[in-house]
Formats: C-alpha cells, structure tokens, sequence
DNA sequence: CGCGCTGTTGATGAGGGTCAATTTGGGTGG
DNA sequence: CCACCCAAATTGACCCTCATCAACAGCGCG
C-alpha cells in the first residue's frame, strides 16, 4: 500500500488519506456512491474542506445564502424550519453520510437550520463546481438525483406519519427507523444512543414532550424496548414495526 | 410568422404545433423555463406523446416501474400513498406546469399513485432520454434540480402544516397555497373551483372530511370566503393568510 | 450545596375524531 | 320535465386522544 518513492509532503498526505471520499468509511452512502477511482478523486479535489461543527452550534441558518451542500462525515445534526407564528419544527435529523442543503437550491437560500446535535464534521461540497463535474460525470449526476429523489421521498413518509399515524404509531415508525439507518452504517439495530432531546423528537413528530415521555414509559412497560436516558434498547423489534405499520393487535 | 414554403405533412406540423414546449402556456413555469429556441427543440424531441389522462383513471400507480416523469399540461392530479396499515393518504396536488413522478428516480419505482382529478393532459418525459441532455444543457439541468428542490421545500411545508398548525390554520394555509398558484397560473386569486373532494382536502390535510366542512361553514359565516359547493371565492385574504400564519387576533 | 435544565408523572380539558341523521345536487331513466 | 337514486356534503351529539398545566425527580455543574 505505501509506496516506495519518496514523498513530497508527508503531513499533507496524511491529511489526504484521512479525509478523501475514498478513504471514507460512508463512501458507500453519501455522494460518490458507485464512482470509479478517477471520478471519486475529481470529486474529492472540488471539496472544499472538512469542517468541525460543535455541539449546538449552527451549520446553516435560515436565509443564509446557499453555497454548499454539505456530507456529514460524523456526528448527526437536526434541521428546523421556523413558521410566521414563531413556532418551530424540525425537519429532520441526519447521520453520517447524508446531505444537508438540498432545498435551497430551489431559491438560492436555506430554508431552514441545521444544527449539529453533537460535536460532528461535515464535508463542504460547493455546489457550483458539483454542478460542474454533472457534464462529465453522469454517474455522479444520477447518484444525485437518487439522494434529491430520497429526500423527497423521506418527507412524504414524514408527512403520512404526522397527518394519519397516532401517537404511538410515530414514536414507533420513529425508533424503527432510526434502527434501520443504523444498520446501513453497520451499528447495532437495537441499540443506540438517542442524540437529539425528547423536545426534538416531540416536534419531529408532531407530538408534546410529556407524550414522548409517556410513550418511552409505556413501550418500556410493555417490554418492547429498554430506556435509561437517552440510550435505547429495542427488544422487540417486530413490535415496533407492526406498530408503526398499524397491524399490530390493540393492547 | 406562418412559412411561405410548401409544407411537407400540414397535419404534423398543425400537431406540433399544437403541443410543442415553446406554444405551451406552461413553458414559464415548466421544465423548459428558461431555455432558448434550440435547447426547447431538443426538449421537445425528447417528449414522448401527450397522453389523456380521464377524471379519475391512473396516471401511474405505487410499485409500477419508473421510466417517465410527466409534466401536467392540463387538468389537476392528486397523489397518494397507502401505508401498510391500508390507510391512504394525499400527499400532494398537482396543477398544468407542475413536475410528476420524481420520488421515483431514487428506486426506479412510484411510491404513490397518480390519479387525475378531472380529465386532463400530461406531457411523458423519458427519464433516461432527459438524462441524455443533461450533458450538453446545463440550463436544463439547473432548473430540473430547481423543481425536484422546489418539491423538497414544498413537502417541508406540508411537514410544518401537519405537524403544528391546527385545523383552522391549515384549511386556511391550503386556500391560500391554491390561491397564490392560481395567480402564478394567470387564474383569479380569490375565485376558484376545489377540483378535489373534501375527503381529498381533508386527507392532504390530517384532517376529516367533517371537520372540512364545519370549517368552511365557518370561514363562511366570518365573511372570509363564499362557498358553494367546490366554487371558492376569497373574501378576505388577508385574513386567511394571517390566520394561516398563526398571527390572526384569536376569535 | 443550590441552581438550572431535562425528563417523568399526574390531573384536567379542549380540539377534533367518530358515529349517525339529514340535506343537497348531479345524473339517469321513465 | 319530473321522479328517483346515490354519492357528496352538512350538521349535530358524543367521546377519545393528546395538549396543557403543574409538581416533582434526576443529573450535571459552577
């Protein structure tokens, strides 16, 4: 793997190493899904830098002139949108090897915030150059298109979850999938540590805090799952889903 | 503007003419917005058929294979999702210049059905023939991530609404959004026909059919609109705007 | 140790769902 | 042209889910 001749600038090659599309172990999920080596590298040289975004601390904000899309590399983040009435709702929550941004391409400005849940890092892909590379590059443009289409397709799940689904039924759609996400990136599907705050997960989902609280109880009462703050242990899985899905018999 | 040479097949050209992007009142708001003569011809070439699409009959159902995006030319759809508790759900209207079909290009498979509300027209865009262009029309591809953008934004709205706004708010919101795409369209803002149902209104909405109608019972004996069966007239959009935006004086 | 933030649990009530009866209007056939 | 039918819409009565308000517990931190 390391090569013989001697190296110009070994830190920077660290650096590379530690931070190209290719080395990273989401490669897989996030935007240079299925390119060949030279396309991954030409995507790599349009990425701007790696950026640390603390806890708390905003990646975006509403309004904010739309420059870049951005890969979370680590950590998750929570977007939300503010109405007229002040009144806030998030959006939803990303982990690592999705992106963040894509609906400000419509007006040229975000639409709403995100905020890192936890400290976390973030690629910033400036979309102008990406829209560069799209003419020579129709695999990277149809990957795209792919994660835009998923996005579209994760917010008409939302939307079925928040205008038909009881209380219970979203916390459960809720928790399965995030399990199911965590799979995808070779974690434990049942169990995880929660990352955002009962507030957030109640405003996700359309629901108060109390009534997250309560549910959390009642599913540990029931035994479907463990809870001990915010770590979670789904112990019946099937469960959920029939739940979620409203199959499940009434209790 | 009529040639003054022979003409090789009238019948065609009277066709094409016909159904051309650069003759469609749509061309501002649709796909082609923004291209000139040459890339709208290309566009053009690409345009399968202009397909009937009858009151109520399928435009496309969930799980059918996705090969075409469609561009509502006349009428009004609607889209729905059934979840697996058998329950259906209207994610979305659709009017003339609007873009269908895009959740599916992430799985190559609708993820709802399309059903025309009244008798209507689409134009079939071949999506692996509109990725051909791509290439060489960057204006185009530009405004295609614009609208698949557009629709993201859209469905974080529809989030907003169903997620914290209550009935009152959101019937108020939905006249509202009618409203303003009907101006967009050079329709009348304030008078208007519902080509959906109430039930249609009330599942798009999270709410039922009932509360629908005691609602537009009530926004009627305010002053603020005048119904008669779907014929809508806006009485006092300020009104219904601010009650939309949750900042209206409480009644 | 006390303060503040987050989360839990209980009591109460309202918004909107559910069920049921009735009306309206469009379409059809005599 | 009228009578009839059926689907869609309206209206009323009742009830359930979940929001609201409130008290309190647990935990981290200065």
């Amino acid at each position: 793997m390391s090569s013989p001749s001697p190296l110009p600038n070994p830190s920077s090659l660290v650096n590379s190493l530690r931070t190209s599309c290719s080395t990273c172990s989401m490669h897989q999920l996030c935007l240079p899904m299925g390119l060949g080596e030279n396309d991954m590298d030409k995507l790599d040289q349009i990425i701007g830098r790696r950026r640390k975004v603390p806890r708390d601390s905003y990646l975006y904000r509403m309004d904010d002139v739309f420059t870049n899309l951005y890969a979370v590399r680590v950590g998750h983040f929570k977007t939300c949108q503010i109405n007229a009435g002040g009144e806030q709702q998030i959006t939803g929550f990303q982990m690592a090897g999705e992106l963040l941004g894509m609906d400000a391409i419509s007006t040229d400005h975000h639409h709403c915030d995100a905020i890192a849940l936890e400290d976390s890092e973030v690629c910033e892909i400036p979309f102008a150059r990406l829209e560069e590379l799209f003419g020579t590059m129709p695999t990277l443009l149809r990957h795209f298109h792919r994660m835009m289409s998923q996005e579209i397709t994760r917010e008409q799940s939302a939307m079925l979850l928040l205008g038909n689904m009881r209380a219970e039924q979203r916390l459960a759609a809720f928790l399965v999938n995030l399990a199911s996400r965590y799979v995808a990136r070779g974690y434990s599907s049942t169990n995880f540590q929660l990352r955002m705050s009962r507030e957030d997960i109640g405003s996700y989902l359309g629901l108060t805090i109390e009534s997250i609280s309560r549910l959390l109880s009642k599913f540990k009462k029931q035994g479907l799952l463990g809870v001990s703050n915010r770590e979670i242990e789904l112990l019946d899985i099937t469960a959920l889903k029939a739940m979620a899905a409203g199959t499940e018999a009434c209790s």
